[in-house]
RNA sequence: GCCGGGGUAGCUCAGCUGGUAGAGCGUCGGGCUGUUAACCCGAUGGUCGGGGGUUCAAGUCCCCUCCCCGGCGCCA
């Protein structure tokens, strides 16, 4: 056995009678008599292969060495027929068992709690694996539209002093004896580096310590943040609908065996890309609330429900902008027009899927800043550098983060973010 | 943090008003030359999450505690 060929390229490129060398991991294994029918996996697909009876009786050693997940090698040539799945499958001539695998722990039927606990052995399963494949590429979307749009991608530190917002919670580390924190956004060092670059993007892992019991929160998750010098809201809003829109072509050039697998509604994503991102203010959202017959007060935040009722009027993602101060961040440029409002903008994700994106035009002006500062009752002292920009050739900016796993979340239809990344941190899951 | 549901065989669960446990799947053994989560026959299986209490008797009732799931809040 010399080279070999991957799963997907034997039931797409071979032809009858071929003699082909494989290699994967047993997904099935069934006996019939003296026959032994295996289903071979790799890492682009499955593919019966059989084992006839008097092949079977050579291959004494290692048919008894077979079990669910063992690692094998197999030679053989390809044979047409309707009853194997897709159509192709090998008749094996030769058989080896690479590494043993007895008593597989996940056998179907396990619930969540066991299968997270065997998230290691889970991970192998045809639909985790669809999906990170649509993760990669949709990261290679995102990728390719900064790219070919001069948007530099830098690499902000993770370790670091202290919030970015004063409100979220923090993971506190030990950095040699003084008290450090896990990064909850890369949004500062991003506005730093504007100065020079002018338009930068980074994707970083991002931490919150807040203890939420929710199908949409983990405490680490890949976050996608961009900031841009000059821009103000309605260029970065065009930054996100193209960005979005380009994350989800690239799926939909590429992926829709994996969709296919996962089971999403492809027609709901390709709305998404013939479409405008529809714009609504906060305060024709909350107009449009009580017309459905919401409670909701002006000044008030939208809930997961008020998400809900908003996002299902429309078919692709929708966003809200221009909300009360007082419910965000003290960076956020207030507006000229109405001092109660600032210059910030959500993305919504459609089918009830919520925020995937916060964004807004950040506070140039030092004075101001450092009275949102001293009002959000937060120490200007932490502030000293983040000030410092301001007084050096301060720039009109705005930026934007984007959580990649909700975005997957709703691209691949989940029900849970925890199935968004293999190994989902949330309600104090730490193993494996 | 708050509200609700739940911890019984390796896994998924049943077990009413108290009388010391049961199914399916898996596992093991056997059968079957076309199976698609194969099927058929047989065997195997438990300190009922932990601690304390009431009782002749507790999986079942009471108290404490740990863990898990669903929802809300917080956010991306």
């Amino acid at each position: 056995m010399s080279s070999y060929y991957s799963v997907i390229h034997v039931l797409k490129k071979s032809n009858e009678g071929d003699v082909v060398n494989l290699r994967g991991w047993v997904y099935r294994l069934r006996w019939l008599g003296g026959k032994v029918f295996i289903v071979l996996r790799d890492h682009s697909g499955i593919i019966q292969c059989v084992v006839d009876k008097d092949e079977a009786r050579r291959f004494g050693k290692e048919i008894s060495e077979l079990g669910i997940e063992a690692s094998i090698i197999i030679g053989g040539t390809v044979r047409f027929d309707k009853r194997a799945p897709g159509g192709k499958e090998i008749k094996v001539t030769e058989l080896r068992v690479v590494g043993v695998s007895n008593n597989f722990p996940i056998k179907g039927g396990e619930g969540i709690d066991y299968l997270l606990d065997n998230r290691h052995l889970w991970i192998r399963s045809r639909r985790l694996t669809s999906i990170f494949k649509v993760k990669h590429t949709m990261l290679k979307g995102l990728r390719e539209y900064f790219s070919s749009n001069e948007w530099w991608e830098v690499t902000p530190p993770i370790l670091t002093m202290s919030a970015v917002e004063g409100g979220a919670t923090l993971f506190p580390v030990d950095f040699f004896g003084r008290k450090a924190y896990l990064s909850q956004s890369a949004q500062f060092y991003l506005e730093t580096l504007i100065f020079s670059l002018e338009k930068v993007w980074s994707v970083t892992t991002s931490f919150r310590a807040e203890r939420s019991r929710t199908r949409r929160h983990l405490y680490e998750y890949t976050h996608l943040e961009a900031e841009a010098a000059w821009m103000g809201m309605k260029e970065m809003m065009t930054v996100v609908e193209e960005m979005v829109k380009a994350g989800v072509k690239k799926i939909l050039d590429e992926r829709l065996d994996e969709l296919e697998t996962v089971k999403r509604d492809i027609t709901k994503l390709e709305q998404v890309l013939s479409n405008r991102f529809d714009v609504i203010t906060y305060d024709e959202a909350v107009e449009l609330l009580r017309e459905k017959g919401v409670k909701i007060e002006w000044g008030e935040d939208f809930g997961a429900d008020e998400e809900r009722v908003l996002t299902q009027q429309f078919d692709t993602p929708i966003f809200v902008t221009m909300f009360p101060r007082k419910i965000k961040s003290f960076y956020m440029k207030v507006s000229e027009d109405n001092p109660e409002l600032v210059y910030g903008f959500d993305l919504l994700a459609p089918e009830g899927y919520g925020e995937i994106v916060g964004g807004s035009v950040r506070e140039d002006k030092y004075d101001t800043l450092l009275n949102r500062i001293r009002e959000e009752e937060l120490n200007p002292k932490d502030y000293e550098w983040y000030l410092d920009l301001r007084k050096y050739g301060s720039v009109p900016h705005s930026g934007f983060g984007l959580g990649i796993e909700r975005m997957l979340m709703w691209i691949s239809g989940l029900d849970h973010i925890r199935d968004a990344t293999p190994y989902p941190r949330f309600r104090d899951r730490l193993y494996p």
